[in-house]
DNA sequence: GCCAAAATGATTGACGTCTATCAATTCCAT
DNA sequence: ATGGAATTGATAGACGTCAATCATTTTGGC
């Protein structure tokens, strides 16, 4: 009835324990015939290793490291706050976490990051894609090192990445467009798309997907040419001002890259008329979350930074396990508005800084502590 | 540098390790100044028992139950489905699940099922709460029986129950308002929201929330007295086809329960023409899905039923661990039009019927969802 | 049929915890 | 002070795996 172990395993192939072992950690020094019979029986009686055990027998450490842009962009920020947070935790869970800096849309940067990495190799690195055919090369190597490498937020769909962790980021499009649509009813309406350079994969598939249903659904909606902000605030506060000041009539803004603030700073002049842009953004920022509050911004779509730090560490450390993979699914985004804005994280971190792990069993004798 | 053990911490505390084993246990028959000593070296040190080498000494097994409603309801046989789907990966986390049935909104029916429950306690159950004192005290005395106790969908906030385990439905309700006047533009309109029942708590929450957002921010839409249909397609449909041929004018519905097959059917009257109401629902089901793609309804909220399981089953397993339990999050919501439908789960459940496991434990650090 | 090389078996000590048993020591009431 | 009870210590085996060692058997080349 219960799961069977390398013990077993050995006994049914008719081999040793040694041998058995020899097999499943590939240890070499073992004849064909017999390996078979052994893979056969591991087959047979469907043996899965018990990793708890074999960590606990190798006292072993598993070694992750994030690659994040530097920069003041307010996502990334966030998703270094997210892993300082949760590297406290990690840690009993014998789980290393590591950040190492790289410049944003940078790949000879990220090349050499990864580079460095491959002298003393980690368990696992997570990374912001970036389309490179040197990018694709360093991670074919480290995954040839048996390294588990996964994307996170931009995908690299042709290099040899262990997975994807991030939103769909054309369904994220398409979905800024229907809500766009929505936005103006029935009614005839013009809208500008800001993003931060199209030599980033993700925000490409954006403005694919928000292009593709605008003609679709919503013939009646002009789409203006998008601008490219490098997910600069001041770039993207001075290309808007000037548009209003040259008196563009504007009924939508979907800002799909970052530098948020400055379209916030824009839309200042149409505080307390009824002629702002329906706006969609993406990333709860601390900004964002601010424009969506004082009813600046309409729409935020964001991608859950916390849920994709907590697919990637669960996925690579999957792959270290060297156990079947599960078909990732991509992050669901959250749509978020004036009136469902989560709490910020900050609080539930602080409250989760102070713990205590001392507490006896709640059965048994009272124990009050 | 590396992780104290126990036996460190009877050292410290200058007592032997089974003294120490004897506190950390809750075994008794020590004295307090010895178990004082104990507490201390434990907080000094850090001192976190590893879970892992615990369990592999016992040769332990979760026993977890999730107690879901009967009947045809698409949501809970969703439920149903991805539970039986994640069963056998967790059957290799030494994880047992087992499905109790009650009856749908049926408080005695529920509170029978969890004192059977008590006779040999599980080490969690999952239940889908309802406002009952009964319930309440039969919840009370599992918790105090030792078992872990998650609510799941809907809320028992004043029972003993250790974490709530779902979305924020008045936060739900809200973004259904905010969608409809969103969809509304700026022009006036008559709203019907349909539930299945007022005494089900999500239901009066996210009606709760919808009202006040919809009187807060869009005085010009008129709300029309909801329609309580039992979650159950006939009644909704019915009611709907009685009003439509009243010649009532409504320009949005938002159903907050089920019973959506029932409404799709009502509104094919408008096939083809753009009178169309607005409809917001709840829950991606087939029906939901299929309506949502030949364009019959306009937004789905859905809970994600998969990752609220995955978060009971994090939440139940931590709490059964005696770990220092991580503030649970509402699960954020997926909100979905007819551009971002995820992939059918099925598909990719019957992928990874084979092998494979994990599930992320998202609720591990504050944050993570 | 001999020898070295390769393959296989047998076994042991970790890893950290739990459970159990037994011996030794305190404590307390009488 | 004495005896019984409560407390404390010491230790061993189990859980499943890994890593290592050493002994034994088989294989292949000549």
């Amino acid at each position: 009835m219960k799961a069977p172990t390398l013990a077993d395993v050995a006994r049914r192939a008719g081999v040793s324990y040694a041998t058995a072992d020899r097999v499943v950690n590939a240890r070499g020094g073992v004849a064909d015939a017999r390996a078979d019979r052994v893979r056969q029986a591991i087959a047979d009686l469907g043996y899965v290793r018990n990793v708890a055990a074999a960590n606990l027998s190798q006292g072993r450490v598993y070694r992750f490291v994030f690659v994040i842009p530097t920069g003041t962009n307010a996502f990334f920020l966030h998703l270094r706050m997210i892993l300082g947070a949760v590297a406290p935790r990690l840690r009993l869970e014998k789980t290393e976490l590591r950040i190492e800096d790289v410049a944003a849309f940078d790949a000879p940067s990220l090349v050499a990051v990864l580079r460095a990495l491959a002298l003393s190799p980690p368990d696992g690195i997570a990374l912001v894609g970036i389309d490179s055919p040197e990018v694709a090369a360093a991670v074919a190597e480290l995954t040839a090192a048996g390294v588990a490498v996964v994307t996170l937020v931009s995908d690299m769909p042709d290099s040899a990445r262990h997975a994807y962790v991030g939103i769909d980021n054309s369904s994220a499009g398409r979905t800024a467009a229907r809500l766009m649509g929505l936005a103006h009813a029935r009614g005839p309406g013009r809208v500008l798309p800001v993003l931060g350079s199209l030599t980033a994969r993700d925000h490409r598939e954006r403005l694919a997907g928000f292009r593709a249903i605008l003609a679709q659904d919503f013939p009646q909606i002009a789409l203006l040419p998008e601008f490219e902000g490098r997910d600069r605030a001041e770039l993207v506060e001075q290309a808007l001002e000037r548009l209003f000041d040259r008196g563009e009539a504007i009924s939508g803004i979907y800002s799909l890259g970052a530098g948020n603030s400055g379209l916030a700073r824009a839309l200042a002049r149409f505080e307390g008329t009824d002629r702002r842009p329906v706006v969609i953004v993406h990333e709860l920022t601390p900004r964002t979350r601010e424009a969506l509050g004082s009813g600046n911004f309409d729409v935020v779509i964001d991608q859950r930074p916390g849920a994709e730090i907590a697919l990637a560490l669960a996925t690579m450390r999957q792959i270290s396990d060297r156990l079947p993979a599960a078909p990732i699914r991509p992050i669901i985004p959250a749509i978020i508005f004036q009136d469902n804005m989560p709490e910020p994280e900050d609080s539930a971190l602080l409250e989760a800084a102070g713990l205590d792990h001392t507490t006896a069993p709640p059965g048994r004798q009272g124990g009050l502590t």
